[in-house]
DNA sequence: GCCTACATGTCGACA
DNA sequence: TGTCGACGTGTAGGC
């Protein structure tokens, strides 16, 4: 990575440093004082303040205020970048193509730039507790939801409804539609349940089948909700779950954190 | 807005830059060479790469990739923040209090820093078409929905299930539950519709009630999925809310786009 | 603090 | 390409 900073350019200077970034998609940080105009699946209007923008090579585009986690305005990527000096004003514009949205930054000084050329960046970015591998835990080790549980299915498709997580059958042979959350399970997962069994029974009418829900917790409406529709949840011991993946990380010899760090 | 730009600084060297500027609430930006490691709410490992760091007066901290919207870790805010030489790396750790989450920065390279002291951002946000004010907007003129449409509510609390977007009366004294959406509404459009109107049966056994979905578009199963619930589709005309919308402001005398700009 | 619904959500996966 | 569902979603607004 190699970088150019400029402190304090004059907007002239600025706009020649801009437009040779964006043409040879290097990454730029710029701390200025601007204005920002939004269009296109939305309209804001964002007044003068010192602001952070950020200008990824992909043409992304970032304008951080100096709080919180958002942008307050934004590109996630732009066909069309362009710097434009008008009187003294630095105006930016990046073009989106589809869907079509507009965002101009109005610069009116520029503290600080820098400029990166040439970040390399391939790491490998590991999740290790997302849903899928939760559900496939689950798969392998359907005792944790209850015993006597065999899987026919992950991701079995239902109709028009979607897929449901986990696809069983009981100690009792009747059919059992498992929803899996990761998180607090409010009315919507509930509804996706109620979705996914009715249209399992719509397709299998004399099938005896339950629903359950799959969370490490419950909001209050959505217990009322389950009981409604006679669904059932089961609570999800995420500690467990974290346990067991790592067992098995270890005994497949997946490489552990220690070893992974000490590789790259 | 004050700033101090640092060049390729030596681990030490930045190691100070930074303790200073996480005591004293400074934005941070750094580009650099770094791991990461995250653990809270899931976890996650990112081997060694080269990385945009942003550190915020408020705690917020973002690790941006080399492409697009989002950062590949962050803290959405922090209550600990600290900056450590362990050997040949730098380490940057953020502790969030709840949800308990901790993110560690293993920086072995830092190619920049720019650190701004006393950012002056008050200026107004302005969201110009979010769904409250095509909302709003459809309140004030319904007949953009159906003629002889009289508003009786918005935000209508329906029990449980949570609020109807408008509650309204037809030209035959039918009630008309309406949600509207301001994008291409989908199959969860329709079943949060469908339980706003189930819970008004409920609670109004003989009144004889419609359920509409306004919105810009729909997808196919989400039409099949209204026609099976019986709810009924009108296509929402943004450009006609947009004109509505700006006229009314122009009426009204908000601040235009040019008064607003030299204002501030 | 819990819960709900919106968001210019973004993003990846899959038909 | 359209559609869906997850996300460490974040965030604002009600209660």
């Amino acid at each position: 990575m190699k970088t150019h900073t400029y402190i304090s350019p004059p907007l002239p200077v600025a706009e020649l440093v801009l437009r040779d970034a964006f043409s040879r998609r290097k990454l730029v940080v710029m701390l200025c004082s601007c204005s920002v105009i939004y269009e296109g699946r939305s309209a804001t209007i964002l007044g003068e303040g010192e602001r952070l923008v950020i200008v990824k090579p992909d043409g992304a585009v970032l304008v951080h205020r100096p709080r919180g986690y958002s942008p307050v305005n934004w590109q996630p990527d732009s066909q069309v970048l362009e710097a434009r000096l008008d009187g003294d004003t630095l105006i930016v514009k990046s073009l989106r193509a589809k869907p079509r949205e507009l965002l101009e930054i109005r610069v009116t000084r520029v503290d600080a730039i820098i400029v990166a050329e040439g970040m390399v960046d391939n790491a490998e970015f590991q999740e290790l507790i997302d849903e899928a591998e939760i559900r496939d835990a689950l798969v392998r080790h359907p005792e944790l939801i209850e015993p006597g549980l065999r899987v026919v299915a992950k991701e079995k498709k239902l109709g028009d409804a979607g897929y449901a997580d986990i696809y069983a059958v009981d100690g009792q042979g009747r059919h059992v539609i498992i929803e899996v959350k990761r998180v607090t399970a409010g009315r919507e997962a509930v509804e996706q349940l109620r979705r996914y069994v009715d249209v399992f029974r719509r397709e299998n009418p004399e099938a005896p089948v339950r629903g359950i829900l799959v969370a490490p917790a419950l909001t209050e409406p959505a217990q009322k909700l389950l009981e409604e529709y006679k669904l059932e949840y089961r609570k999800l011991d995420l500690r467990r779950v974290r346990k067991i993946l790592e067992e098995e990380r270890r005994a497949s010899k997946q490489p552990s954190l220690l070893s992974f760090v000490k590789r790259s």
